[in-house]
DNA sequence: CCAGGTCAAGGGAGT
DNA sequence: ACTCCCTTGACCTGG
């Protein structure tokens, strides 16, 4: 069992503005109108070598999985990586990147955004959404990671439109044009409404169709359980992964840990506290916290008798 | 240097 | 019809 964080370090972030360590450079439109994909490559070679960086700190602290930012290429629908000036050198520094990781069995992963919406029936919504989910796909194989679900890219099914039958149809058919670099490492999560998809409606709608694994996220299990105990819905995701270690997220409520019932129960806490179960299955916990992995590393020293980082 | 306003995308939910 | 929220806050401007 892995722990892992999401995106950003805060002990590397919070440096002074000279000397910060983050991969989120980005950019507001106007500034991609006026300077264009010259300025998107130099935030993103400095992106990609931060993040170098980071897995190399995390290496020294232990940690073996990290949630790389959706932000590393500002704007990378808007441009093919490789016509970037600086591609040779952000080539060079993500294939040292991806080795070390694997070197060190360090497990990156991705989670596009909300706005990817494979359900859809409007082919401008389906060509901005497999974009985004290709450019993904591309930046782990230029990191030169395996082309499985170890990698992986993980996205909500993302609508039901009253009639969820029709939008997993469309999901899976959308599914089926995605490349091979996407599509060996997809996986749906579990949502945090009632509305939305359970676990055990992923796992007959999706999974039974096409065989991508289910990532099981404790937090959202609890807003919609699909009438699954959480161990239940826990190990039917973990039994969709065929061989590869299934990933879970864990997160707590905000709303608890804030002591303000004004904020929503689905936001995220600071901090997580409770020892969580695995009921004996072997994932790798990605936790989703604000404090990053301030919040794992205080976990891991909560419950050091009983966890392990790796 | 700082606080406050603003920011690509689609869908769902609350007003 | 309008506004806010969501993976993950970050950027930019005016003071």
């Amino acid at each position: 069992v892995a722990l892992g964080y999401a995106c950003i370090n805060m002990s590397l972030d919070s440096l002074n503005k000279n000397a910060k360590v983050t991969t989120n450079r980005s950019m507001i439109k106007k500034t991609f109108v006026s300077r264009g994909s010259q300025y998107a490559s130099q935030l993103a070679l400095a992106n990609c070598q931060d993040l170098f960086k980071i897995v190399k700190w995390n290496e020294k602290m232990g940690i073996k999985f990290f949630r790389i930012s959706s932000e590393m290429f500002p704007w990378a629908s808007e441009y093919d990586i490789k016509t970037l000036p600086d591609y040779p050198e952000i080539r060079n520094t993500l294939e040292i990147v991806g080795k070390y990781a694997q070197s060190i069995g360090h497990r990156l992963t991705f989670h596009p955004g909300p706005f990817n919406k494979l359900p859809s029936d409007d082919p401008n919504v389906i060509n901005n959404t497999s974009r985004d989910l290709e450019i993904h796909g591309e930046v782990f194989d230029l990191l030169c990671l395996p082309q499985t679900p170890f990698a992986k890219i993980n996205i909500h099914v993302g609508a039901a439109y009253d009639d969820k039958g029709r939008a997993c149809k469309n999901f899976i058919r959308n599914f089926k044009n995605l490349s091979q670099s996407v599509r060996s490492r997809l996986t749906v999560e579990n949502d945090d409404k009632a509305s939305l998809y359970s676990t055990r409606e992923l796992y007959n709608m999706i999974y039974l169709e096409i065989g991508i694994p289910i990532v099981f996220d404790y937090h959202h299990h609890t807003f919609c359980t699909g009438d699954q105990t959480e161990q239940e819905a826990l190990e039917l995701a973990a039994s969709t992964w065929n061989g590869i270690k299934p990933v879970v997220h864990y997160s707590e409520s905000r709303s608890l840990e804030q002591k303000d019932p004004s904020i929503k129960p689905q936001a995220h806490s600071d901090y997580v506290y409770k020892y969580i179960n695995t009921y004996g299955n072997d994932v790798d916990i990605m936790i989703e916290a604000k404090e990053k992995e301030l919040a794992l590393l205080k976990y891991y020293k909560i419950h050091q008798d009983k966890v392990t980082l790796a």
